[in-house]
DNA sequence: CTGAAAGCGCTTACAG
DNA sequence: CTGAAAGCGCTTACAG
């Protein structure tokens, strides 16, 4: 249903308009100059073979005389296909998503696809409100990274029954369409496990919140590596605080809130980790020499922090890639039942971890 | 012209579509169900107050009742008009352009449009295909932060005369466009009075590629401080490096080149700043007591380095907004002048710069 | 190999 | 206040 842009007075001229005001150059025109029905242009604009060479070759002269723009909305519309794709980012800021985002566009691109932006910024409010917008627009397919908090039905009530969507990095509920997350079992285990082999005894776990599938997920990696040590978790070491650096930089106290101190903390991911060794370093304990840390994502700061932060890779640009690949596949064939994809993680060691001081 | 995408068999069905293959909903299928002609189920949906009350209340209704979506394309096709701006940008991973697309795509959703997104990844070449790709779904204007080494007559080929354009950051050359900046400037003016207002007279002006627009003006700016200061500008001390942290942090040793050496140094922006002070740092000269060091764009890096960075917050998300709105006072003035406006930048002082040591 | 005709889903004068 | 008709720019059978 339409909505504010009605009284916008939204532009008159299209970018296809020669000049302010002026109409478009339509295949008509050309079809006019070269001499020849609007069929044939068509044909020549698509690359038919059935047409004549020469005729072919009248045709092009004139479309780049004419400078031509083709009107693929008219064409999608009238052909009943699109090549829209939606793309719905729950935190554009964030460099992960961004990066994800460059991904999905470059490989859309590549595909003759083209990316409608949304960002929502984490509300499920605006969420709605933007996915009820992009729609509007019939793309062939929606890739989304849902907002925290999103509700399965609303997304579908929005999103309708009949189109092609990807889910990314978070799965509201039991709705059947693809999903593609990364291995967050897989590496907080590999992070844990790795800590373990430096001789680390007393690991916690540290920030994220805990009703989050990701958290979740990435404790159950954590659990399933001390488990696999002969290692007990305790309730204790399971520390929350939100994804960012000031909250984790304030959180740091919970680690020593007890007797005895864990040695290493798994965090839930990079500024989690980032801030906690803020944290420790303003209690004047050294991260990397003290207290081993380790991440998750790999941002760009991961390398360059001091000391260096030990964290899991997960190239998000390639994550982008391979969404953008995953809905293509869905679009080819639509029937296909739904599929889960996990994308693997890689370890990076770097100096935040270190054996225990003894 | 149609490009790739004719082969690739992109989508059948429309995200407006019931079900695979299903035909979507029209205005058809709502008239014929609520006994009305489309006309009336149209002056409906764009909010008429010519049709009488019961008669909207049963259309409304049916809408409801069959999940009717609006087929924006459709109707900017027949009203000549377009609710799409694209956004085409020239590296999505650094996060102050992220941020830049997050507020453009922001304050156009306000106004009912949707953002076509483009990353060119600083390549002009996939800028001109970028450009082409997106031009053909007649936006109501674009948005473009241009590709280093952009060149207009290229640009203006692809874009056409008649479209409506609002550059930011770069300006290729002299088109006709409305343009929005960074007060580069003034800026790097407000830095280097900074420094020599804690007491420098010796300060280098470090970073960035003396061919390129941003750093002339910065550069600018630093040496109308100098001279107002009373102070001379020397060559040596302005050192060109990438703007990246491994480059500037391997340049640092040309400060320490001749006999005498600076004692603070105006960088290019953040990432010179920061890869200087590791650079520094390699050195054993500590950044912000040894040795002053300012940035520019502010970050969320820069507050939380150690020492936190003085640097010039630039606001990108405000940016993203100022440029929707310029652009959409342009679509609404075709016939205006061109425009130029510059953003302002504040200096945001931090640990990085403290007076010359003795 | 080329053209006339119909139609994608919508909107807009124009009658009534 | 409502409906019949034309048309946005394109494509696709269908004849020839």
């Amino acid at each position: 249903m339409p909505r504010q842009a009605n009284r916008t007075g939204a532009g008159t001229s299209t970018g296809a308009s020669k000049g302010a005001g002026k109409r478009a150059v339509t295949v008509t025109d050309i079809a006019r100059a070269a001499g020849v029905s609007r069929a044939t242009v068509s044909l020549v604009l698509r690359g038919s073979p059935l047409v004549h060479a020469d005729t072919r070759a009248r045709v092009h002269a004139e479309l780049q005389r004419q400078r031509y723009v083709y009107n693929r909305a008219a064409a999608n519309l009238r052909r009943r296909t699109s090549t829209i794709v939606a793309l719905v980012i729950n935190d554009l800021s964030n460099p992960f998503f961004a990066e994800f985002a460059a991904g999905v566009d470059e490989a859309l691109g590549e595909q003759g696809y083209v990316t409608l932006l949304g960002n929502t910024g984490e509300s499920p409010q605006r969420q709605q409100a933007v996915l009820a917008s992009l729609m509007e627009h019939a793309p062939a397919g929606l890739i989304l990274s849902p907002a925290e908090h999103s509700e399965a039905a609303q997304l579908r009530a929005v999103v309708g029954v009949g189109s092609h969507v990807l889910l990314f990095n978070r799965e509201p509920a039991g709705q059947p369409w693809d999903f593609l997350a990364l291995d967050n079992a897989h590496g907080a285990q590999l992070a844990t496990a790795h800590l373990i082999a430096l001789g680390h005894r007393d690991i916690a776990f540290f920030g994220g919140h805990a009703d989050s599938s990701s958290c979740q997920q990435r404790r159950a990696g954590y659990a399933a590596a001390m488990a696999a040590a002969g290692m007990e978790v305790q309730g204790r070491r399971m520390i929350e605080c939100a994804p960012n650096r000031p909250e984790a930089a304030a959180q740091a106290q919970a680690l020593f809130a007890g007797a005895d101190r864990p040695t290493a903390a798994v965090c839930y991911n990079d500024n989690v980790a980032l801030g906690l060794m803020l944290g420790l370093a303003a209690r004047g304990i050294q991260p990397g020499r003290d207290f081993s840390v380790t991440g998750f994502d790999d941002i760009p700061e991961a390398a360059l922090s001091t000391p260096a932060l030990t964290t899991l890779a997960v190239d998000p640009r390639a994550r982008g890639r391979q969404a953008a690949q995953l809905l293509l596949q869905r679009i080819a064939a639509p029937e296909a039942s739904p599929a889960r994809s996990i994308a693997p993680v890689v370890l990076r060691v770097r100096q935040s971890s270190a054996p225990p001081p003894f």
